[in-house]
DNA sequence: GTACAACATGAACCTGACTTCAGGTCAAGC
DNA sequence: GCTTGACCTGAAGTCAGGTTCATGTTGTAC
């Protein structure tokens, strides 16, 4: 059984943050004592559950819908499932776009090191657009095509 | 040469949202006929860097502020590098938070399965915290750490 | 019995990234 | 010359995800 205070260190989340989500609903049934919140291990994987689906791209509204089936028992273990299927193919997309938006960035790390080496970037634009190094020209062609 | 309606299409943004980078000055120098914006060559790439950027996680007035390094010709390369290879770190760093993220979804995919086929979370919770079949165990050992 | 830390609340505020709106310009086709 | 479509503007609105504020309560230490 932990305090706010205790949960903000565990998560390193401001306590305004931790009671936001409650007001938001996403700790349903939380106990109290004493008007204060006290978080038990339910609280505590809800968190974790929290911080997955929130890096996943999901917004609160819909991680509380996820908190409330929860809520509900056997009768929502599909939904509970369909959402996480859903959820791990927002990431493997999203892991996709992260590795394209790699290679822009090596290329861009490329370019600029050769224009500190060179002065300028003439012998670059020379080499534009298919003359390029080998390796670099793969992850020009990927980001430009 | 484009015109705005044209770089709408090719980079499925919406009109407006193309004018508010402009408004935000991500297209300094941009050129104009008859006061309509005409995006050429230099615009194009601005809006590959841009999406390159903003997925890396950097805020339009950073962005902002790398464009107006690159009119300032060679004596910005170093900075220009610079942010780059932070924005490459960034991305790494993110990366290996979605890589955690997605062996928590495949964790909640089994456990949801499971729970289907059984009907209830008995056994789950009795294979818990550390009786988990061996795969499983380890998507479980890595998130709950 | 009072000071203090840690908790509580509702309401207002903030930020980033857009979007919408009301009204105006411009070139092309009829 | 008028309509139409594609463009323009500044100002205001929206939305998610918090944060801040003013004020109040509770349990412990001195």
């Amino acid at each position: 059984m932990y305090s706010i205070g205790q949960v903000s260190e565990m998560f390193h989340l401001p306590i305004s943050t931790i009671r936001y989500y409650d007001r938001e609903g996403l700790f349903p049934g939380i106990g109290r004592q004493s008007g204060k919140r006290v978080f038990s291990e339910r609280e505590i994987e809800a968190l974790r559950v929290i911080e997955c689906l929130k890096v996943s791209g999901l917004e609160i509204k819909d991680i509380k819908q996820f908190m409330e089936w929860t809520q509900e028992g056997a009768a929502t273990y599909a939904q509970r499932k369909q959402l996480f299927e859903v959820r791990k193919k927002a990431v493997e997309a999203e892991m996709l776009e992260l590795q394209k938006t790699l290679d822009m960035l090596r290329y861009k790390c490329w370019y600029y090191e050769t224009a500190i080496a060179d002065g300028n970037e003439d012998r670059i634009n020379a080499m534009l657009p298919d003359r390029l190094p080998e390796k670099i020209q793969k992850l020009y062609d990927n980001v430009h095509k």
